[in-house]
DNA sequence: TTGTAAGCGTTATCAT
DNA sequence: ATGATAACGCTTACAA
């Protein structure tokens, strides 16, 4: 069994409340005190239980990240989750939080209040949400019943949820805008399902860059995969032809892995990027480095984004928000490699 | 504030022992008890406490996952890590456990005990540990301390340590095999640092192949790196060398991400994977597919590895084991891809 | 500056 | 089959 508190005020003469003022560093108390109970506390091997501290304190200091759960996964890049859940790491540790994973099952209902209402966290995190009906109305019983939750890089329009988002409009009007500034004239976009709001905001971004380079938005140029390597696979045919007949010469692709698929589709029908057709993907994913000829891409500072979701959370813990944080975009950067190069 | 029992039993005109006894289905009970309670419940809202619950169980029902921090990651596999986890997720949550992050920052002392003692886990899965002696004693003092623990992909030999590992040493003999079956004479390796056992393991597996083959071990053919892409890119000029003069037909890399970069280091010097020389790396990460050529390499089994250690150590709570369990190495498998062939 | 004692919301033992 | 009640180990008024 383990030591408490008893022994260490038996041992150190003095009350079981001093030591935890000791402890806790609160309330005034001499110095001399202070030490013979550390000095107790020493010798025992005294620690504080956290399961007791958590329960009289009413928190259990556990930040919930809530993440798809993705076995086998190769439908989301595994790079963005380690970024950004290493980014949440940092601010949680340095605060003294701990992160609480909870994988959400495809199958299971989306009851994340549960969560809240067993005290298992104190405020979480949510990965990878959809903006479909069951994950709203999930998040709105959270805010309803005033948990505190933050989303990264997935907005839902119309609501005041918590938000760290990167500005992918941004992101992708430079994609584009680069493309046709090398000389694209006519610039296909394999996008993502429109239930990520990142999805819709690369399309935005696509078409104010044709807007501003005065080409018309064309539906028969915008393809939609599932951002999984597979599906862009799957779309070179359709694009291929495309580009064969001379009606498309650039691809915008809404993630690297989609971009990596279509291209080496695109190779086996004997079409390689560069020269014959420009192509940009999305992420700056370890994959855009590695392939042959690389991958023109976007940066997005997952890991920023991550450290910002936490911090702001922690904020608002602490009580320092007043109500409302600024919901900033987070800036992107976009890199020119071989296959957007002639 | 929360609802808890006293009202639940108040509203069912029980005692709140009796709430506690449906919640927890335990002791006997009359049904219509049971019901009137659980309506109770439902009509206020009511679900347990978990800080309560862990206080008076002693346990906290969580499982703890230290691995590496690692921001801006690329020295391990974002692969191999999200994997394993993902295996130990699922285990947990079948099991009612919660996965803890506990991120192993290089500076802090290791001292995984003070998480067992302050009573923040129950039990710990620990990932990408080094064979250092910094390591050794902080699991050494787990184990003289009687805490569960499991090591994941990384053995300490003369320690009685639970591990869930793979057998590297098979894996790399496979490899190696392959290699000189397919007529290459003079295989380099490229390993990682000796202070994972997986190195270890697979120098050994390089070392049977060759003997297997009659073929002479030659020190000045290993090479080490530190199992990132940079690591790899760094030696091509040395083995880039080897391979010119003849000295050297084909390389076997400890890992993919070493062998990407060798083969994009040599790529430059003009050197070509597939005829000039024979390459195969290790993990079957994404990357492997991606390149081209594409990689030879071996799969690992990290989801499952990760399954197993999380049931492995379950297991072990359950008092379900008796004492020792089988420590077996998973089996590996052999991918023959094109920078193997001719 | 320190001690006393009332929670915190359960579990689990012992009666009844 | 159910009720009382003592832990569990801490935080935090309130008193002294």
């Amino acid at each position: 069994m383990a030591i408490s508190r008893k022994e260490v005020a038996r041992l150190a003469g003095v009350s079981e409340a001093t030591v935890s003022r000791v402890f806790n560093n609160v309330g005034p108390m001499k110095e001399e005190t202070r030490e013979r109970v550390l000095q107790a506390a020493e010798q025992v091997g005294y620690v504080p239980n956290a399961l007791a501290q958590q329960l009289a304190r009413k928190k259990s200091g556990n930040i919930g990240v809530i993440l798809p759960f993705v076995p086998k996964v190769h439908l989301f890049s595994t790079y963005y989750f380690s970024e950004i859940l290493s980014g949440i790491g940092e601010a949680a540790n340095r605060s003294g939080y701990n992160l609480l994973l909870i994988f959400r099952e495809p199958s299971d209902a989306k009851d994340y209040s549960m969560l809240f209402r067993t005290q298992k966290i104190d405020a979480c995190i949510v990965l990878g949400a959809r903006d479909v009906p069951e994950e709203r109305a999930a998040l709105e019983q959270l805010q309803a019943e005033g948990h505190p939750f933050c989303l990264v890089n997935q907005r839902f329009d119309g609501t005041s949820f918590m938000t760290v988002d990167a500005d992918h409009a941004a992101g992708s009007r430079e994609a584009v805008r680069h493309l046709i500034a090398s000389g694209r004239r006519s610039v296909a976009f394999l996008n993502g399902p429109a239930e990520y709001s990142s999805s819709r905001d690369r399309l935005a971004g696509y078409r104010t860059a044709l807007r501003e380079s005065g080409i018309g938005y064309r539906e028969e140029l915008v393809f939609v995969g599932n951002y999984s390597r597979k599906s862009g696979y799957e779309q070179a045919e359709l694009i291929g032809e495309r580009i064969r007949s001379g009606e498309v010469d650039a691809v915008f692709a809404a993630n690297d892995r989609m971009a990596i698929g279509l291209m080496q589709g695109l190779k086996e029908l004997g079409i390689e990027p560069g020269e014959r057709y420009g192509l940009v993907g999305y992420d700056n994913s370890d994959g855009s480095r590695i392939i042959s000829p690389t991958l023109s891409t976007v940066e997005v500072p997952f890991y920023e984004m991550g450290r910002l979701a936490a911090e702001k959370l922690l904020k608002e813990e602490r009580k320092e928000a007043d109500g409302q944080q600024e919901d900033s975009l987070l800036p992107i950067r976009f890199l020119a490699r071989e296959t957007s190069t002639f």
